[in-house]
DNA sequence: ATGAATCGTTTGCATTATGCAAACATCGCG
DNA sequence: CGCGATGTTTGCATAATGCAAACGATTCAT
């Protein structure tokens, strides 16, 4: 059967579809160990579900409650008793919003900023450490391959730094 | 003080290295999103942490509870009353270890494993698809810098065979 | 301007997740 | 047999979670 010019290229395409969600698959799994690591350091500080609640704070200035809420994935009750408990712990403070009474603004205090930075400095040198041990031929190739990953996958790429 | 001949070179392997990090961070963050979004597909059936017990059993045939504890890196007690629950969902079976009947094996029932291989499709086809909209050229590219990542973050001393 | 829909947060209630410590059961060994 | 080690469960306290209802503040029509 007359076979398109196409064909080899087709199948070699395919292939390594495959072959690429299989890494990707593997380093997903990768990342998880690795924040696992780097949350381990301070479990004792803070829950997980309240860590990510601050870290979604450390991304904005101040955010009201039901954008917490929803960056989170959780009801706006369960956003409500986080931060109740994240302010007993002296991480965030909550005032109302002046210009419209209904809101309650929700803030990092400092203790809770740096909360976050240490863990993701921890993470951003678990990570430094891995390409570190990579052969320094594949770096470059990786960091081109991930921008174009990030940005097929609907995320900016690396932020001006 | 004089600047080793390799200097340059020295340098542009930093470089390479916060670039790279700040790349990996990014897919790191995208990950997470993705995987958000393959479970909301299962939120009904099973909650996060019973999803990710029954991921854990799915990597292996069979397993004593402290072994799954341990894996999810929670107490022994909790990962007891999950069990308890997901047993009660028909997900699992339980039965005592005829050899060693001090410990009770756990065991992915057909529902169990169903749920699991929907979930990870799902996170599968989205990873392709991204992969899908990716220049074909760099495809390679990601695979093995990505390969090389992971051989490089998996162990962190003793390589197997 | 006043009553009604709307927005934003909180509370009540029920269930799950979690850790720690103590109890309990089983095994292996001397 | 008795004792330490291994493996699981239970009691207790707290956090996380969703849903529904209550509540407060705003906006919008009429």
């Amino acid at each position: 059967m007359g076979r398109p010019p196409g064909y080899k290229y087709v199948m070699h395409t395919h292939d390594d579809i495959d072959a690429v969600t299989a890494a990707v698959l593997t380093t997903s799994r990768l990342f998880v160990a690795i924040s696992a690591r780097s949350l381990a350091a301070m479990e004792e500080t803070v829950t997980l579900p309240q860590y990510r609640m601050l870290v979604v704070l450390s991304t904005r200035d101040s955010a009201k409650l039901v954008d917490l809420a929803d960056q989170l994935g959780v009801n706006p009750s369960t956003a409500t008793r986080m931060i109740t408990r994240l302010i007993k712990a002296d991480l965030v403070v909550q005032e109302v919003n002046p210009d419209n009474r209904r809101e309650r603004v929700i803030r990092l205090k400092p203790a809770g900023r740096r909360l976050v930075d240490d863990v993701t400095s921890h993470r951003r040198a678990e990570i430094a450490a891995i390409i570190t041990r990579m052969p320094s031929a594949q770096r470059g190739a990786l960091a081109e391959a991930l921008n174009a990953f990030n940005e097929a996958g609907g995320r900016t790429s690396v932020p001006p730094g």
